[in-house]
RNA sequence: GGGCUCGUAGUGAAGUGGUUAUCACGCCUCCCUGUCACGGAGGAGAUCGCCGGUUCAAGUCCGGUCGGGCCCGCCA
């Protein structure tokens, strides 16, 4: 009978056969023991020379053999027992061993400390899965995806696929094309997400929709966001018109996963709503990690009349002074302070102020700037205590919140605040509809034009646009946007005014979103949903910082599939049967 | 597109401008009947990513280039 390592023990006195890979093979002479592993862990063959056979078979195993062995399952003598390994109590006195297939010897190792580097581990992919990490890493994924699905089930929604041959769509990220062979220059695009379609199957009548769905986008990745496809779990609910509705319906299994899933410790049992603004000037950023405090003081009004020119100009020329205190930072070096300065101007700060609180005495170098009140002040408002040190900002709002929320955060990590066994959830709400882009200085959609603006097509006629909220919500976990979602536009009249208030017309508008434009003329439901990025989300959960560790063939840096050498050449039959020619770039 | 950083036997690392480039694991040969990442003896394996420069002398310093990683831009 076949069984797999983690039987064995419970096997005891009976022949039984295992099948796996050689993980190591001690050859005594006289004597062999090979470790022979299967994904559910590590079995202790012995072969001895009464059975000629298996031990000419056994002489000739190297690492990653592939064997199948039959034999009796022995209890180990007591001295004899290795508590390492599950099925240490036993071992299995072989009498037969096949060489089922043979393995050249490894270009990485698969068990051991030295874990090659990454590009070598994503070229030989397979072998790298075999490592027990992987191995348990895509178990604990399809758990993961079925806690999910049984969640969603239990909450009435349904499964429905969208196409992967879809549109390119003209907002947002770039498009991955796919030249149609039939319709001679013109292009399907695969979906950045089945936004259209899931708001198509609202108005299609399906109360509650959900998939998990693949989605392609073709910008630069990150440590924490993958090139080309990834996954999100996106659903749809109709009839909902308040996106608290939606956060309470998905919140549950957010928490679920959290604890029973991840086994980690939430952070607040009730999981915060924070107005993005409120988000900006406590953190400095709309995904905040409420794992640790660290919070942005502003101190404007105590500074406005500063000696400090930096501040006073800063206030003066409508900007802000704010600050934060890391606790402990005293004990700073010079040149780690430095490091922290470097990492302030990166953000755009000119340099990076501070006032060192140590043994009941304030050191800095613009101690000397300021007044025995405001210095009074800052330690009141910033809460500082001896041993700390306060870090300012003063610049134009937008540029101190980022410096200090972006200081924030390396502070945390530097000051090891981020505990690893808890997860914070919050939700950041009232998103602005319009921002100006910072760059052409003209106004643009903050987030996506498909939410609704709140207070609907009244409001859009604020005199500042920019005070327009959207309808839209975040998720974040532990400084990570895990989810993004709103309540959606379904009235066309406000879809045509969202975009005029743009500069855009009504021409525009049906051009670029024709089907979902009609099809809102049709008696379309108000509708809401949101979509959760699930390879991030596992990522923070499983505890690793790197997206790709949570995946089981990711493309590296630059877009390319080193394992399958994609993206590649086609043949010329290919690219005319596309009506495709390849240009020469000048 | 930009910034930072790394690149040394199959793998992981060490390596003050100065002898024949060091160590561990792996690989090959031999020995070994209770090991468990077995042990012992021996051996092979490196154009120090690539190109150029400085120097009496470059793995080491400089410039460029290619590749990996992190970050910014980008990701409605």
């Amino acid at each position: 009978m076949r069984i797999l390592s983690s039987d064995v023990s419970g096997h005891s006195g009976k022949t039984v056969t295992v099948k796996g890979w050689v993980s190591s093979r001690r050859d005594h002479g006289g004597l062999i023991f090979i470790d022979v592993r299967d994904h559910t862990g590590i079995t202790q063959l012995v072969i001895q020379p009464e059975t000629p056979q298996a031990f000419a078979n056994a002489e000739q195993l190297r690492d990653e053999f592939v064997v199948s062995a039959t034999g009796l399952v022995t209890k180990r003598a007591d001295n004899l027992v290795n508590p390492n390994i599950e099925s240490g109590s036993v071992e299995v006195k072989v009498t037969e061993l096949t060489i089922l297939n043979r393995s050249e010897a490894l270009p990485i190792q698969i068990h051991g400390d030295a874990i090659a580097n990454e590009d070598l581990r994503l070229k030989y992919r397979y072998l790298d899965l075999r490592r027990p990490k992987m191995q348990e890493t895509l178990r604990r994924r399809a758990a993961y995806y079925k806690v999910i699905r049984d969640y969603m089930e239990g909450c009435s929604f349904v499964e429905v696929t969208t196409p992967i041959l879809a549109n390119s769509s003209p907002e947002g990220a770039r498009d991955f094309l796919v030249p149609s062979r039939v319709h001679a220059g013109k292009f399907y695009a695969l979906p950045q997400a089945p936004q259209q379609f899931k708001q198509l199957l609202m108005v299609g009548g399906v109360p509650r929709y959900y998939q998990i769905a693949t989605c392609f986008r073709d910008e630069d990745p990150r440590g924490d966001r993958l090139y080309g496809d990834f996954y999100q779990l996106d659903l749809e609910m109709s009839f909902v018109e308040d996106g608290e509705e939606v956060r309470a319906t998905v919140e549950p299994l957010i928490k679920q996963l959290v604890s029973d899933f991840a086994g980690k410790k939430l952070f607040n049992a009730d999981v915060p709503r924070i107005p993005f603004v409120e988000a900006m000037e406590r953190f400095g950023t709309d995904k905040p990690d409420l794992r640790f405090g660290m919070e942005l003081v502003e101190l404007s009004e105590e500074l406005k009349l500063s000696g400090f020119g930096v501040f006073a100009k800063a206030i003066a020329d409508g900007g802000c002074v704010k600050a934060i205190c890391a606790p402990g930072a005293a004990s700073l070096s010079r040149s780690q302070i430095d490091s922290f300065t470097e990492i302030a101007k990166s953000e755009g700060a000119g340099g990076l102020a501070y006032l060192t609180f140590e043994n009941g005495e304030v050191k800095s170098p613009i101690a000397k700037f300021l007044q025995p009140q405001e210095i009074e002040d800052i330690k009141t408002k910033t809460g500082a205590a001896d041993g700390d040190v306060v870090f300012f900002g003063a610049d134009k709002r937008m540029v101190v919140n980022k410096v200090l929320g972006r200081l924030r955060n390396e502070f945390a990590e530097h000051f090891k605040l981020k505990d690893p066994d808890v997860i914070a959830l919050c939700w950041i709400v009232d998103f602005p509809f319009y921002e100006l882009d910072q760059k052409t200085q003209k106004l643009d959609f903050g987030h996506n034009p498909f939410s609704m603006p709140k207070g609907g097509l009244e409001a859009l006629k604020a005199e500042d646009k920019q005070t327009i909220l959207a309808d839209q919500y975040d998720m974040v976990m532990n400084g990570y946007e895990i989810c993004s979602g709103g309540v959606r536009n379904h009235n066309p009249q406000v879809l045509y005014e969202v975009f005029n208030v743009l500069g855009y017309d009504k021409a525009y508008v049906d051009q670029r979103f024709g089907a979902m434009i009609s099809a809102f003329k049709y008696g379309a439901p108000p509708h809401a949903g949101c979509a959760y990025g699930l390879d991030r989300m596992f990522m923070v959960l499983m505890g690793e910082t790197n997206i790709r560790e949570v995946v089981a063939f990711p493309k590296n840096g630059s877009g390319i599939d080193a394992m399958m050498s994609s993206p590649s050449l086609v043949d010329d039959q290919q690219l005319k049967d596309l009506h495709l020619k390849l240009v020469e770039e000048s």
